[in-house]
RNA sequence: GGCCCCUUCGUCUAGUGGUUAGGACGCGGCCCUUUCACGGCUGAAACACGGGUUCGAGUCCCGUAGGGGUCACCA
């Protein structure tokens, strides 16, 4: 895995300044961020797949960015040595790709800008914004145990932060912790959840630097957000408070706000939180589902925001009309139906040769052999025919396999139960009638089979089902001319005698 | 427990003081029809509860209930 990012990379990512871009939302220019490129990041934390709610809070900074002429960049955080895998970073990169959630620039590790971090708490700590904290970890448990005990918020009493650097023990670890203001109040203008305020007493003094020097969550998103020049940030609203610590670092380094945008969460079917034990599946697992992109896009797009009546929304749609203040302020949650149907759709308006090229493997697998170019060929003619009758790439592949099926055809329950009655007499005259026809076609075919339905006074149906069952050993594909002419004289009849003799 | 956020059909949502509360998915019915789909038409289905404010409240305010988030030398 390829490690880049120190800072020169990041001050060539974020020049200060640009030209001036679309400003969506007016709350920029308050700011005086006018004159700034939107910058706006997803920061995954290697810990496993790409699930379904970081893919939405990714989407939607890609599309904030990309609605105003922005950058959307990404950055792994990856500081918990303990819990971050290669193979994590691996599945989210791919994840993002799957999606085309393509981000601008190279990806940046947290991880390598340790130093960078540092550096920040040592300036707070010469500012005296932060303090060096003597507190064992033992005394800090003891702490929140009588705190819990007496029902009192758990929290850092402060009792290091207003002692003279001479009394702290010789050679003793220490960690930096910052001074968080006491009394007031903190107030966030929050794009999606409004104004949000919250009393400082709720606020401790948190760690920025632990005992072996390495930084915290709360100090390395705040100094990478900066030097990444990101002005948007858009996230999952389990972030909310985190947002309030977060301004006490940015306001200490005198760094200006960026924007907040909390993003609620979503829920499982059941309306319970999605965790990986609970229904939060990986995208990865969604495409083997047979889900296309730009379905699971278009899915997660419209879960928890909304645009009016629009429900197909694509990506260029999308870019044109995304707007923060469209998010909405509850938690939705997650229905299998309605991403099966806007699968279907994307299904139907999908390239033919692209959905070729992505059933061909499942067809391999099935039939356990590789398509010829004849194969691949006839594939991309029946796809038209199979798109409106399939949910998903799965059921696509499933059902191009009477294509390909060897002599004589192995019938399903219901396909020998057609042909088990009566049915042979009329096969017999079908493929009497078929025979005959000149031009192996869907029209003329379809006439004769038509013809012989009258002469015989039956329904189409009566002919049409045996056939079915014979050329395709099922009951259900689609249109009998269709696969008549898909397969060919000399199969078709093929298969027909199979079932005469 | 403290703090914060949320609450319109089963689900996703539209709605920003006056609507027969709209759309979509799903579900039922009808039509189309060679099967299955697609498509078309149609039906059932919601403002959590209680107080206010107002001539008038899904829309504003306050409670209650319920749900969610967060309170680490994790991110």
């Amino acid at each position: 895995m390829r490690r880049a990012a120190l800072l020169d990379d990041i001050s060539a990512l974020a020049p200060s300044t640009r030209r001036c871009v679309t400003i969506a939302s007016g709350d920029m220019m308050e700011r005086g961020n006018a004159s700034r490129e939107i910058v706006t990041r997803f920061a995954p934390s290697p810990t496993g797949y790409l699930h379904i709610g970081g893919a939405r809070t990714a989407l939607f900074n890609y599309l904030f960015a990309k609605a105003n002429g922005g950058r959307f960049t990404l950055r792994i955080e990856d500081t918990d040595k303990a819990r971050s895998t290669d193979d994590a970073i691996a599945a989210i990169l791919s994840g993002m790709r799957w999606l085309g959630l393509d981000w601008d620039g190279e990806e940046i590790y947290q991880s390598a800008r340790a130093d960078r971090h540092a550096e920040v708490a040592d300036a707070l700590l010469k500012k005296g914004a932060a303090y060096r904290c003597y507190a064992t970890p033992e005394e800090l448990t003891e702490m929140r145990e009588v705190a819990k005990a007496e029902k009192r918020p758990i929290r850092y009493d402060g009792r290091w932060r207003d002692r003279d650097a001479s009394e702290a023990p010789d050679g003793a670890p220490y960690t930096v912790r910052i001074k968080a203001p006491r009394d007031g109040e903190t107030t966030i203008d929050d794009a999606v959840q409004g104004t949000v305020v919250v009393p400082n007493s709720e606020l401790d003094d948190f760690i920025l630097l632990r005992s072996d020097g390495t930084p915290t969550y709360m100090l390395a998103v705040v100094v990478d957000d900066h030097d990444m020049g990101v002005t948007h940030l858009i996230r999952g609203d389990d972030h909310l408070n985190n947002a309030f610590r977060q301004k006490v670092i940015i306001d200490a380094m005198g760094w200006a706000l960026p924007t907040w945008a909390h993003v609620p969460l979503i829920h499982g079917s059941d309306g319970a939180k999605l965790s990986k034990r609970h229904g939060a599946l990986g995208v990865e697992a969604y495409r083997d589902m047979g889900i296309l992109p730009e379905a699971l896009e278009n899915y997660l797009l419209r879960l928890g925001w909304g645009h009016g009546d629009e429900d197909i929304v694509d990506r260029q749609r999308a870019i044109e009309i995304f707007e923060l203040g469209d998010i909405g302020r509850n938690a939705a949650r997650f229905d299998t139906k309605k991403l099966e149907n806007l699968n279907a759709h994307y299904l139907r308006e999908a390239d033919d040769a692209r959905l070729t090229g992505i059933v061909e493997p499942i067809i391999c697998a099935a039939l356990g052999r590789e398509l010829t170019e004849t194969d691949r060929e006839l594939l991309l003619r029946t796809i038209p025919e199979l798109k409106p009758r399939s949910k998903n790439i799965n059921e696509l592949a499933d059902g191009a396999l009477f294509l390909f099926r060897t002599r004589p055809l192995n019938l399903d329950e219901k396909a020998a139960g057609v042909l088990e009655k009566d049915a042979g007499v009329l096969l017999g005259k079908a493929r009497q009638a078929l025979s005959e026809a000149d031009e192996w076609k869907t029209e003329p075919l379809g006439d004769r089979l038509r013809t012989l339905a009258e002469a015989e006074a039956v329904g189409l149906g009566k002919v049409a089902q045996p056939l079915r069952a014979a050329l395709t050993g099922r009951t259900q594909s689609p249109g009998v001319f269709e696969v008549l002419e898909l397969l060919g004289r000399e199969e078709s009849l093929a298969r027909i005698d199979d079932r005469l003799s």
